[in-house]
RNA sequence: GGCGGAGUAGCUCAGCGGUAGAGCAGGGGAAUCAUAAUCCCUUGGUCGGGGGUUCAAAUCCCUCCUCCGCUACCA
């Protein structure tokens, strides 16, 4: 037997300064049904999230909490873990970057870097601000009284200079150029692929990747004093989680590279500048693929802690459902670009996509079925011109998906899913079952039948975003566990005559307005 | 400032050289199997302004206006 293609998908991880909120669940989400819908296809599915743990910010929170670091990242990387049960995620590991697999794997790879003479001991010269204890550039100051320069916080800045060790990163542009030229899909949306090369065109300066100046890090392999920059020891979780540095074991092997990591568009130089250019000066391949997603925004608002409209997934689940949540945020923009959480487009897309095109579709075709078929699937009979028609969108859904799934176009993937409801309540008053009950039962097995296949695409090709809604309508269709992969698609997975079928139950109830308090 | 992108129906957007489109919202109607869900019809736009190329321009070119993104070491 031939082995199966592999896909590996990963998240970022997330930085545990923050509690999880609509941005990281959204990032999930995307990639879970990303590896849904590859292992539904057949694949052989990697999908990986975790926590990022370290670096001056989370020491400080930590401090501002009164906890050890270790403490606190163990306390806020379970919340994000939590995120798994909440979202219905299908992720195959969970990393994190306080783990021994993770701080060994990335010591072996700047062991790797230094052997290659990619990096060398320099000094970090630069505007510092004690206050905000951080670097700035020159084009971020402005000038402050008596020819001092201040922050873009206020804080007084002075020109600072400390050991560091340095990436040779000015030596790859040339490399990554051409990478970005043979590899076209390497950086998506194309907007964003333009804006990379664009910077790496400006040309590059080696990269500091040490720090002296606080110790919540993974320790420089010789040099203990300096501990690495967090974006080395981070981008490096997507190979230490398949088991690098061993390049030679089974995950790494069939895994690696990663077919694509998702990203939001702040990380985006990191992923497609930094990371390949570090992997290539490694010896090592770069993923395939880097997905940059937008932002939502809140009721039309930028979400910030300030204005206190952040978020909480766990709210978010309990007001609206987890599946109406997972195909909002798919289904409502263009993948890449940003969009707007508003209570008025989500309960939109529930009442107006999910309960009554979908969930009552599904309903009056299985209560018609309940009540005039015994209870049994119908026994279908020669095939009109309007049921080839409609069982023909169906079965063509697939490759669409296909094509769609392959660039991340979830909302184009949704869209033609519900083009076929669509098609469906429209056959169904065409065809007006309830009248050929009395004058052609057999015809009306036959509607049903027809309708009740193509939901059975529909609710298959739907597993991805809906997991749950999808599983109960297959269920509610009396199609087995095991048959509702992709490839029971079609003809040869048609449903079977006489099957019989449990009490129709809706799948998205509709949302009604709160009671105000 | 430089580079890139966008401005099309009330809203969100598709169209990217050949008689202005979709979904939602609004208006009217039909049907009654169904979560009063569904289906049909319909109102609505001088396609940001101006100029040009063309038999023909949302669609190509120029220019102006507005908005957004990027312009490196917090992550």
């Amino acid at each position: 037997m031939a082995e199966r293609p592999t896909y590996y998908v990963t998240t970022p991880i997330y930085y545990v300064n923050d509690s999880p909120h609509l941005g990281h669940a959204y990032t999930t989400i995307a990639c879970d049904a990303l590896a849904r819908f590859m292992r539904l296809d057949g694949y052989d599915v990697r999908f990986l999230t975790g926590t990022d743990e370290h670096g001056q910010k989370v020491k400080k929170s930590a401090t501002a909490a009164g906890k050890s670091p270790q403490a606190f990242t163990d306390e806020v990387s379970e919340r994000f873990r939590a995120l798994g049960p909440l979202l219905n995620l299908s992720n195959d590991d969970f990393i994190r970057t306080t783990e021994p697999r993770h701080t060994s794997g990335v010591q072996a790879l700047w062991r790797t870097l230094v052997e290659r003479g990619e990096i060398y001991l320099g000094t970090y010269a630069g505007w510092y601000a004690v206050r905000d204890e951080a670097f700035y550039t020159e084009s971020e100051l402005s000038p402050g009284p008596n020819g001092s320069r201040l922050a873009p916080s206020g804080a007084p800045v002075e020109w600072v200079e400390e050991p560091s060790y340095f990436f040779r990163l000015s030596a790859w542009g040339e490399r990554l150029l051409r990478h970005y030229e043979e590899h076209p899909d390497f950086v998506a949306p194309d907007s964003r692929r333009n804006e990379v090369i664009a910077f790496v065109k400006g040309g590059l300066q080696d990269l500091s990747v040490s720090r002296t100046s606080f110790s919540w890090g993974i320790p420089v392999p010789g040099d203990p004093r300096h501990v690495m920059y967090v974006w080395l020891d981070a981008l490096t979780n997507y190979m230490t989680a398949v088991g690098y540095p061993a390049t030679d074991s089974e995950l790494y092997a069939r895994y690696w590279p990663a077919d694509l990591h998702m990203v939001g568009k702040d990380i985006l130089r990191f992923h497609t500048v930094y990371w390949p250019a570090f992997l290539m000066a490694a010896g090592l391949e770069p993923p395939r693929r880097v997905f940059a997603h937008g932002w939502w925004t809140m009721e039309g608002q930028k979400m910030s802690k300030s204005l206190g409209n952040v978020i909480d997934p766990h709210a978010m689940v309990a007001r609206y459902g987890l599946d109406p949540v997972r195909f909002f945020v798919l289904r409502e923009v263009p993948f890449g670009a940003d969009g707007d959480f508003s209570h008025r487009a989500v309960v939109g897309r529930l009442n107006g996509d999910l309960a009554n095109d979908f969930g009552n579709l599904v309903q009056r075709v299985l209560t018609m079925i309940g009540k005039n078929c015994g209870a049994r699937m119908p026994e279908p009979g020669a095939l009109a011109d309007a049921d080839k028609v409609l069982l023909g969108a169906a079965y063509g859904l697939l490759e669409r998906q296909r094509a769609a799934y392959r660039v991340q176009a979830f909302h184009t993937a949704l869209a033609e899913l519900w083009d076929v409801v669509g098609r469906s309540n429209r056959y169904v008053d065409e065809q007006a079952p309830w009248a050929l009950r009395k004058t052609d039962p057999a015809r009306m097995a036959m509607v049903l039948w027809v309708l009740a296949e193509t939901i059975r695409h529909l609710a298959i090709l739907a597993q991805p975003v809906i997991p749950g809604a999808a599983g109960d309508v297959l269920r509610q269709l009396g199609v087995a566990d095991d048959r509702r992969r992709f490839a029971d698609l079609g003809p040869k997975g048609a449903l079977v005559a006489g099957t019989p079928l449990p009490a129709p139950a809706a799948v998205f109830p509709r949302f009604v307005a709160e009671e105000t308090a």
